[in-house]
DNA sequence: TTGAAAGCGATACCAG
DNA sequence: CTGGTATCGCTTTCAA
């Protein structure tokens, strides 16, 4: 017998074992064709008998699929990337697929993650977060089913958040305090591949403002990175040049913690002097006790993967794209202007 | 021709289109072998008209190897996780391996990952992350490679850090500046096999205190979750009953921000008050300029990724243990007593 | 209900 | 140097 340790048993030892072919051996090890029940018994006892579990590779060859899920993330980025894998991990929870990860931080992993990917033999299906494949990259996936989460598409099916209307539902909750010198930190325009979600919050923004008759002041909007550090010395300069505003709007909550930083180290009180707004809700965000503007991120990966899995499963995508709720979380770096 | 959009091209289409032997293409694909460079130039060409690449499903089989690792990892709990295997896609780049995730809460998941990756077929090695495979799952293992990243073992290769000593230092810490009355929060004993960490830093604890001739008081050692909000309920109960101590070690970041919510919603001024060490030293303890103990997370799974990847390329392990360097990051939180 | 045999798409040995 | 062919381990016709 080959199946002594070391050896993996294989289907053919099974079958010999049990006296019988490796089709039948396959019909009962997938639940196809039919058996008769005192065969199954015996081939089950075989493979009970000399450990036998199937070799997914071999299996993954001959049925043409690899029975996992791709995962484009730039994952060193943000604790949001993070929040949105759990929720993908935790919708293939139950699923047969495994999750491979591909971090893409320059643009050169994200092309090789795209190559490799895109042959459609690493993965049955891929799931991109927060990154807008370019075009050329989405036809190489050819007909490899994609999801999108955190980023819109008219191509591809995507789970995504209004943030045109986040930008305004945080501008407004300032402007309902009485705020009239509001300020807004947000990314650089993304880079290459990355979805911008700045400037549709940028443009909610914008539109809040006007709606009140207020126009805009280009110094007072400021362009840093996800880092916090970086948006620490953007707001100290913010607040200590010129007419400091009396709010500011961070289009993340990493930033808004930058923000509340300078103003900690300026000795500026919060929300005596100045209020702050954060964008995301992530964990650390109730610790700082910021008010923010929240989204579901943990839901969005979930969601997305759930679409992935339809998709995999042979369903219609009915929806193309689903719109995921914001709401304002107010805590304790909001009050009326001192 | 087979190759136009749609189906994909296979080595024996290349080999058609070159008017060569599969063989040969598959030579100069690996660089093995010798292929004269008249051949080679039209194979290439071929591949590029073709746009063909490799199947890496009927690669593996042939190889008998995946090329990805599995990484096993109790990924929802904490961010140190999270930076751990940052550090592991980042060994990982530029290695021609993939990373398949694993997520494992419950001891049921964690169950059914290892009869996965024991298969031997899933993955060509194996990086655990602050768990520890019940022996039973280690050998089902068989020969797969593997590599423990924060969990110790005998048999296994680990990367770990002495908690004990990181338990004398964040206590020493404490002494040296003057307290006395000192008290410990540390994990409940952990749940099933995840590596508790929290029993050494406790000893560490005990140890560093009986230097200088204190007995550690049980009702100043507390056990809860790595959880900010039931760390923070421990220690409002802590600091509200007894004896108040005047300083608090705990035995991770998150839980030192539950002691420093406490502490704040109790109106108990940090370090004036209270002195407050945690450990890890994740991003967000600069931004609440915490005292702490820095374990090089990132590091760790670099690290036990390179380990592995050695011992992937047929390397014999020389040290089958790594133990990381501590260090202690004195911030804002620690003072001496009031 | 069952078994023999033909793929799936590579690698690598063995001749030539 | 190069080509034919067995092999990897499984699924799935096609006959019996």
């Amino acid at each position: 017998m080959e199946s002594l340790p070391g050896g993996q048993s294989r289907i053919a030892d099974v079958a010999a074992h049990a006296g019988v072919g490796v089709a039948t051996v396959s019909r009962v090890l997938n639940g196809r064709g039919s058996v008769s029940p005192d065969t199954r018994a015996r081939v089950l006892e075989s493979i009970r008998v000399l450990d036998y579990s199937p070799s997914s590779v071999a299996r993954n060859l001959s049925l043409r699929r690899t029975l996992v899920i791709g995962v484009v993330v730039p994952f060193f980025t943000s604790p949001s990337s993070v929040e949105r894998v759990r929720g993908v991990v935790a919708a293939l929870e139950g699923s047969p697929y495994d999750l491979a990860l591909f971090d893409v931080e320059s643009a050169d992993r994200q092309r090789r993650a795209f190559d490799l990917l895109g042959r459609g033999d690493r993965a049955d299906g891929l799931l991109v977060v927060s990154l807008v494949p370019p075009p050329e990259e989405l036809a190489r996936l050819g007909s490899l089913p994609c999801v999108l989460v955190d980023a819109p598409s008219i191509e591809v099916p995507n789970v995504v958040v209004d943030d045109v209307f986040g930008g305004e539902l945080a501008t407004r909750h300032l402007l309902d305090l009485g705020h009239r010198r509001i300020a807004f930190m947000g990314d650089k325009p993304a880079d290459r591949f990355r979805f911008d979600s700045t400037r549709d919050r940028t443009k909610g923004y914008e539109q809040a403002l006007e709606a009140v008759g207020l126009t805009p002041r280009p110094e007072w909007v400021r362009e840093g990175t996800q880092n916090r550090h970086v948006a620490r010395s953007i707001a100290e300069d913010l607040l200590t040049h010129g007419e400091r505003p009396t709010a500011v709007f961070a289009a993340s909550d990493i930033q808004a913690l930058g923000v509340l930083e300078a103003a900690r180290s300026l000795g500026i009180a919060v929300p005596g002097e100045l209020s702050v707004v954060g964008f995301d809700d992530i964990e650390i965000a109730s610790y700082a006790n910021l008010t923010t503007v929240r989204q579901p991120l943990f839901d969005s990966g979930r969601i997305g993967a759930a679409l992935l899995l339809q998709a995999l499963a042979g369903e219609e995508l009915l929806t193309r794209s689903r719109t995921l709720p914001l709401e304002l979380v107010v805590r304790a770096t909001t009050a009326p202007p001192g």
